[in-house]
DNA sequence: AATGAACCCTGTAATCGTTACAGGGTCAAG
DNA sequence: CTTGACCCTGTAACGATTACAGGGTTCATT
């Protein structure tokens, strides 16, 4: 099948299947005498592989070492498995400070009363307490140009 | 003050100032005769903005409205409550799926029994149903090459 | 036979936010 | 005078994907 067909069945586009084939991640396909690739199912398996794991939010660069593994159907799962695991611990984290976040962000949206931006809490929120008049924080100006013409 | 003590009181690198004021989120700042860019606690409290929204995750697209809308101090900030309620939403669309993501990785996971790669669940679910071998799940190839040589 | 439409090829640049590099200049202290 | 820390500029890298320009090929319909 050509390019566009495969991306259709892996439910992406033409580019990423190309994209794909320039970084490595799946073998350049022989080609007709016009030049176009020919793909073959097990082009398509790999495609909806790596597809599937970028949809489980797997970087490239994992997935990658994931078709290594997975191409020796001999081999003991256990380091896919690990592989998986740690990006489970990944996504556990990333919730967990989307979730901070999200309480920082409705603390500070409450604090807005519906006034002018001059009494708004989110806009003296958003200036913080860290940074401000404080010259210098902790010393540094190691030998360099004036502080403050 | 110079670009490098701005930056560590906004608690950013003195490329990330530079950048900033290169895609125009902070105005450019007066000069010394050396070239030398010569900051103001004004710019100060800018980049801490930016910093402080950044952290919550606003992109900066977002913090330039932002940063227009909250400089006006006698306009009501209903609007820069608006950005912000629209961005709680997106964080918290973000944490949804990051959650059916999270369940989707944790069952395949589970159908992992720690044999040959050959029967791991993993590799199986990584391969989904709505690619393989069905050739044309919605009619294409109008006008086109040959699908199969 | 000619035309149009849908595909193919290539190389390159865009996106987002940030950092890094190269190849210079400036300034103060040892 | 050297060292070191900073300053300047322009440009490219990251990761994943998309977009564009400027071609060529195949097939169906006029």
């Amino acid at each position: 099948m050509l390019r566009t067909e495969l991306s259709r069945r892996a439910s992406c586009s033409p580019e990423t299947v190309r994209h794909y084939e320039r970084i490595g991640l799946i073998e350049a396909p022989p080609r007709s005498t016009a030049g176009y690739r020919l793909y073959s199912t097990v082009h398509l398996r790999q495609v909806c592989f790596i597809r599937a794991a970028r949809s489980l939010g797997f970087d490239l660069d994992e997935i990658r070492r994931m078709l290594v593994l997975a191409r020796q159907p001999d081999a003991p799962c256990r380091p896919l498995d690990a592989v998986t695991k740690t990006h489970l611990r990944h996504i556990d984290e990333k919730i967990e400070q989307l979730r901070h976040l999200r309480e920082a962000l409705a603390r500070i949206l409450a604090s807005c009363e519906g006034g002018k931006i001059a009494t708004c809490g989110i806009v003296e929120a958003l200036h913080g307490e860290d940074c401000q008049t404080k010259p210098n924080p902790s010393g540094f100006n190691h030998g360099g140009a004036h502080i403050t013409r």
